[in-house]
DNA sequence: GTGAAAGCGCTAACAA
DNA sequence: TTGTTAGCGCTTTCAC
């Protein structure tokens, strides 16, 4: 890489002759500016980025902590953080915890040393499960700003993105009753997390409104074999419509349903969460919990913008930014 | 975030005390060693990255430009470069190109004005068809190494990860013919990527060597209703097996398939490319050439590595690692 | 209009 | 054993 340094010498002037021309300071000379430029044009000069965060003391970097990349749904909030971060000037250092708190720690840990603005992060299984929250008051306290989203640590003081979770199950179920549905039944392979929880309360509260129902739920790890599972399910219960919580139970449900010889929609309705790339994997198609992921990482991205170059509020005066879920008919119900 | 300063005057030593006292440096006493490290402790001290990269020239990161975090093969060999990267000390700062030349393009530059050490990168769809690769040449004559995998540009003298892909849909293809298929079907939505093209030569070298039988192509773009063009086109050809080419296909054709009545695999055989998650998508499961995804990640991220610490060879010795392919046998075939 | 010098935080050669 | 100094590449204040 070329320097100014090199530049000013070959140019016979001082650096920071050099710099102010680049600049486009008003102190240089309209001749020595165009001499320096082309000269900076012809080596296709660039300032040195480490330096410059060095003397401006930001990095215009942000650190993106999530649990999994596999996850189509984490994925997809990461594309929606990157686009909106590259047009505002940042980059993105991502760092995956693997659901594990250790390494949800050390990624902090690692990237608290200078190198990021500030972070934006959805909480590792294992941290919400321990309840952990130290280290993100310590990186917070260090200065830097911490935007959650999906996953959060509600006592945890710092901006988040999320989905109204228990609202979407509750008119997920609602519109299944609609259909005069008797035997709904939840199932979902992620019981430990926030959201989870939240979901299944919300297919609660709709069915409990009704006395005549139960809740009718299937739990699962995500190591299990959920077509196995769901098989099972399906035999030792009467069910005629499914709500799933997770991003693939909702499609092996219906595969699975039809499989054994269910009519979809006919004798069973499904709904799950998902997106458009998958709900193209079962015939019909998946009706759908849209949660809009590349607009809730647009939204972290500008939120933790917002609060690394101050514009935002005071502290601990933090935003909670919900985005509404929408239900997509399709094939799979009525 | 504390400083090498803020600890001196603290201790009332020099800065270069505190520094070698950190690093435990012989030529510091024990006593102050210790106090040094006390403090820095209770402090939280940590040496401050970015200073740190301007001293030595180096950041310690991987600049990573892929075309789509969404497709599943690449969000995996994603997460191989990380876990490898973490593991030798390295971040990484992803960009996506979004299959857009001018993103590529930009993005490179953008990070090789000395934030990263070097490259990791799959090209770009548009980068490939316009066969443009000016970009890379003059960042590897930066001095910054590229690594390429799976979407490589041929012309481009740098390191390389590819898989067996004519090899693959060959054997793949021989495999249905060893099942007595007398109609098998290439189907890809990925006709204009390198490794499009080698799929399916590897498809028709199988069939062609049978003077009987022909190759049967489906060719899609990513836009196009897969479900809808899949669907006529088993209405309009004899088929009794496919080959997959991509990651969806093969998934879809399942499911059409069998929403068609056809039973699979007795009437059908499905090979597709494609990962143990979505593999589960379909009943019965998809047999899959397995590209080891992990596998290719955490090789870029080694040659990278080797390539940025100098322990490679001369710049124009390159090697192309190929790893090979392996076929899963499951539920969508014989 | 141009240049010298300080300083961002750190390491390391050299001096004491 | 400890401290001084220079320098990584850059911006910016101040002096000329």
């Amino acid at each position: 890489m070329i320097t100014l340094k090199q530049l000013a010498k070959e140019l016979n002037v001082s650096i920071s002759t050099v710099s102010k021309a680049l600049n486009n300071s008003e102190e240089i000379g309209e001749e020595t500016t165009k001499r320096v430029k082309e000269l900076a044009e012809l080596y296709n000069y660039k300032p040195n980025k480490v330096a410059l965060s060095l003397k401006q003391n930001k990095t215009k970097t942000i650190g993106v902590i999530i649990p999994d990349i596999l996850n189509y749904f984490l994925a997809k909030v990461l594309f929606g953080i990157e686009r909106e971060a590259t047009m505002r000037g940042y980059n993105i250092i991502t760092c995956i915890s693997n659901e594990s708190l250790e390494k949800e720690k050390n990624s902090l840990q690692l990237l608290a040393n200078g190198s990021v603005d500030g972070f934006i992060i959805a909480v590792a299984q294992e941290t919400q499960i321990k309840n952990e929250i130290e280290h993100f008051k310590k990186a917070i306290n260090q200065g830097l700003p911490i935007v959650m989203f999906d996953r959060v640590a509600h006592d945890v003081l710092c901006d988040k993105v999320i989905v109204d979770d228990f609202e979407a199950t509750y008119k997920a179920t609602k519109s299944l009753l609609k259909e005069k549905r008797k035997h709904i039944a939840f199932i979902s392979d992620i019981d430990d997390l926030s959201v989870g929880k939240l979901r299944e309360r919300g297919y609660n509260k709709a069915i409990l409104e009704h006395q005549e129902y139960k809740p009718i739920v299937l739990k699962m790890t995500k190591t299990d074999d959920h077509q196995d599972l769901i098989k099972t399910f399906f035999k030792n219960n009467t069910i005629d419509g499914i709500i799933a919580a997770d991003n693939v139970s909702g499609i092996i449900a219906i595969n699975t349903a039809i499989s054994l010889g269910f009519k979809v929609p006919k004798d069973i309705s499904v709904i799950g969460f998902s997106s458009m790339y998958t709900s193209n994997h079962s015939i019909p198609r998946l009706t759908t919990i849209r949660q809009h992921a590349k607009e809730i990482g647009a939204h972290a991205a500008q939120l933790i913008v917002k609060r690394i170059e101050g514009v935002s509020p005071e502290q601990d005066d933090v935003k909670t930014k919900i985005i509404k879920t929408t239900l997509v008919k399709s094939g799979s119900t009525l």
